[in-house]
Parts: C-alpha cells; sequence; structure tokens
DNA sequence: ATTTGCAGCTATGCAAGTGTAT
DNA sequence: AATACACTTGCATAGCTGCAA
C-alpha cells in the first residue's frame, strides 16, 4: 500500500487499476496472484528508492509531515544514543542540543520506557 | 567515515584500529588496500540496516539533530510534491499543512529553486 | 501559486535543583 | 566530600504554523 501510495497517478484511476492487474500476472510461478512491493514494476518504485528503500522507510512517506517528523527523530535519536552507549550527556553534546532538552524530547517521543536491550 | 561514526567504540580507540586493520587486510584482490563502506564487517553496521541502509541516509546519522531533521524534511517533502505532480495545495492538504506554510518551508529549505527535471 | 502580517503554540537554551552511584 | 550523570522544571526567547488578506 505505502509503495502504491508513494507514487504520482497523474492521469485517471485506469492506470493504478493496470499496475496492479499487470503485477498480479507478472507475478512468479510459486507466488501467484501476489501483489506484494518487489513484484510491482521499478517506475513505481522510484520514490522508494529516493528514500532508503526500506519498507519502514516507505510507510513514513505516506505519513502527515508531523508523524514522519516524528519517526524520523525517534530513529535518529534511537541510534545516537546507542551509539554513545546510552550516555545522554554526550549524545546530546554530539547532536547539538542541550541536555535537559534531549531529556524532554525522549519523554516527548516515548523512547526509554520500554528497553529493548542495551545497558 | 560515516558508517564508522555511526557506530558505539565502548573500548578505547585499540578496537577501532583493528577494524580498520582487518577491513583492509582482508579486503578482496581486486581492491588491495581498500577501505569502503560495503567492505566493513556486519556488526559495524548495524546502525545503517536500522536506517535505510543507503549512503545519504548513514551520512544523516553523522549529523547534528538540526540538519538531520532538515535533510529529511527536503527529501520528505520533494517526494510528496512529485508525487502530486507539483501540485503545491493538494501536496499540502495531503501532509497535512496549510499551504502558506509549505510555501514558507519549501523557501527556508531552498526547494523550488533549481528544478532537477519535472513540469 | 506565492507572500506577508499577526497571534498563538511549540521547541530550545539557560539556569537551578534533586537524586543516585562511584 | 567530590565527580559524573540522569532526570525535572521555570522562564524568556526564537521558531513554526494557522488564519486572513
Amino acid at each position: 500500500m505505502a509503495a502504491l501510495q508513494a507514487h504520482d497517478w497523474p492521469g485517471n484511476v485506469r492506470q493504478l487499476r493496470n499496475i496492479i492487474e499487470r503485477t498480479i500476472i507478472l507475478a512468479p510461478g510459486d507466488r501467484v496472484s501476489c501483489l506484494e512491493v518487489d513484484l510491482l514494476p521499478p517506475e513505481i518504485l522510484e520514490n522508494q528508492n529516493a528514500m532508503g528503500g526500506s519498507t519502514a522507510a516507505v510507510a513514513i512517506m505516506g505519513s502527515p509531515l508531523r508523524e514522519a517528523r516524528e519517526s524520523f527523530e525517534r530513529e535518529y535519536l534511537k541510534i545516537q544514543i546507542r551509539r554513545f552507549s546510552g550516555n545522554i550527556s554526550r549524545t546530546a553534546s554530539f547532536i547539538g542540543m542541550e541536555r535537559s532538552a534531549l531529556h524532554r524530547k525522549l519523554k516527548a517521543l516515548g523512547i526509554g520506557e520500554k528497553r529493548e536491550d542495551e545497558e
């Protein structure tokens, strides 16, 4: 869905319909009647390549700016923090931000609640 | 550089040194003494996978939040606009933003100056 | 499509404080 | 005691956004 939504459908809906039908028909034998990202024609996937290409990255493009920005910051911060072994002070100075501000932001983004690993 | 900076080097510098030496030594015959992203050991590249994995995405992780956020928004907006064939009004309503605000933002991010293709 | 003025909300730096562990 | 962090809060200012024109 995200991949299809990320594309510009200038003409009428018929184009979208054609792509879907063609994709399903051309699906390889072991995935008959399958409609999945990697089966879509390359022209449709152009925007995916512009971004990371990962499913997550493409999904973000289907969200309003506010949410997309938040998702991005969440990922960005998680990685930065992990990179400094969880040390907030160092992370803050590296990303050019006040410690206190970082704390507020982490709280706002819901980072730091349920640990996934680290420490 | 970005890939190496994106990693957490908990111990002392010796680890970084070892990785670099090992990478160079283990480089395939056709790229002797080469130190490039794809040659780095998988453990080091973990953060890359977290993001899109593209070089650009990794580079962003080496920038302060302010810049990283801007880079993200720039990419996001470019794609959204392209997706609506350059129609600002529709793009704005889709991303949940006022037309005027979008204009200001595009101007601030320097989007719309030098066209790369479209229109 | 693009700008601009204006008011309100948000984000952030700065400063000050509390708590914990080494 | 002293240092190093984590985590909060109050406050003033700078920035962003909606609304109207």
